[in-house]
DNA sequence: ACCGGGCATTAAAATGTTGTTAAGAAGGTG
DNA sequence: CACCTTCTTAACAACATTTTAATGCCCGGT
């Protein structure tokens, strides 16, 4: 299975801390995804949503600020500040316009890792409160926190957006989901309408998950509406 | 959302910082408590749960770290550390035993504010899906937010149109709506007229939701005027 | 008791949504 | 570069919901 390792969109302007971070961040094995104007950062984190977002304010184009509330408008993807700013009311606006840390210029190394460690529990965190993170319905299991899912005494092996759909359906577990909330959390903002998308991806989870995917037990349809993960 | 105010624990032995701290996040209509020791802290914790925990790392009984990690080991609750220790290795050693933020001492009232607002941002994502409001009449029980509805243990699925009509009629639960209100709230304002449709939509409803369709005990008909859902 | 107007019931046609399949493109890996 | 997996795309089949229409029922007024 290709690991799939965290991804983190860099978005920054200076190519000397772009090279230190992916040398850092790459080792620590994640997948860095970079870009260098707040443009290009928006549209690479609508077509490839990532894990974290590590944002310098200081960009050419756009005021960062912005860039954290366009972020905002459709993810809650943990975003990470970087900037030259240390003053404080720099931080509070950051941080109220939707950051989740700020860190100031110039920053250590390991400092950084831990603070995307804690971004990282934070978006594993799911939304189910400090019980153990293993969801269970019926014969399925899904171990959000290592990746594995379950049915039986079989192990799944899902692609990764096969895992993220089921994730997603994991996480709002109970409730129904539209295909758009779901194309937009899964495939990003720019998908909303891809509708065949998800059914395609339905078909091939009921496929892996379901002992009768005609008559599906647990990945359930909601006509006109969405999708449902059943709980019991 | 609750309508209390967000308690806060504040772990911290010098009385000067306490004040400080009464002053500042009592006047941002927060609720204080106070432990002036580890020991103190982690019992006060655990008989009244707060929504956030600020701790200091340089309390004179136990190691700042394992009060996060004796923490950690049945909440999740948001830690901010306050230390004067400020060295790199330290904030990381905190981060990675569990805390969600690192503030070294002295720090401005306003960032300390900004990064309890992050930690409340985060505390309260984990709790959206769960304690919305359900309706309950008799055997029946309509969940808005997460789209379910139950007759006792039996769940039932409605078309989006049904869906809409009954959750019409939850929101506003006991009074009589008039045919062209319901009309034009689910078909929209063209339909008003087309009151066949609501008859088709009613019956299938109550064939769904009621023990005798012939005889509505929810879902009542006010003759000459419109429906009522009836509340108990 | 009869009539009429609103209401309930039913079912088939029309429309719209979802499921299925497969082939080709893209991406990653050795 | 050649392999493998995964993702995208498209076309069609299967299904569910909504609309439409026709019929029968109940109740109150005369």
């Amino acid at each position: 299975m290709s690991d799939t390792a965290p991804v983190i969109l860099v978005i920054e302007d200076e190519p000397q801390i772009r090279r230190f971070l992916r040398a850092t961040l790459g080792s620590q094995g994640y997948t860095l995804l970079e870009a260098t104007t707040a443009q290009e950062g928006l549209s690479e984190a609508a077509s490839h949503p990532p894990d974290i977002v590590l944002l310098d304010l200081g960009l050419p184009d756009m005021d960062g600020l912005e860039v954290v509330q366009r972020l905002r408008e459709w993810t809650t993807v943990p975003i990470i500040i970087i900037s030259a700013r240390g003053q404080e009311h720099d931080k509070v606006a950051g941080l109220d316009a939707g950051a989740d840390d700020y860190l100031t210029k110039p920053f250590g190394v390991a400092e950084l890792m831990a603070r995307v460690r804690v971004a990282m529990r934070h978006a594993n965190r799911t939304l189910n409160d400090g019980a153990d993170s293993v969801f269970k319905t019926g014969d399925l299991e899904v171990d959000l926190a290592h990746r594995n899912v379950r049915v039986g005494e079989k192990e799944i092996r899902l692609t990764p957006i096969e895992f993220k759909l089921l994730g997603l359906l994991v996480k709002h577990a109970g409730k129904v989901l539209t295909h758009r909330q779901i194309l937009k959390e899964v495939w990003g903002p720019n998908y909303a309408e891809e509708s065949h998308y998800l059914r395609v991806f339905v078909h091939q989870l009921r496929h892996k998950l379901e002992a009768d995917p005609a008559k599906p037990k647990y990945l359930v349809t909601e006509a006109g509406v969405g999708y449902r993960l059943r709980t019991e």
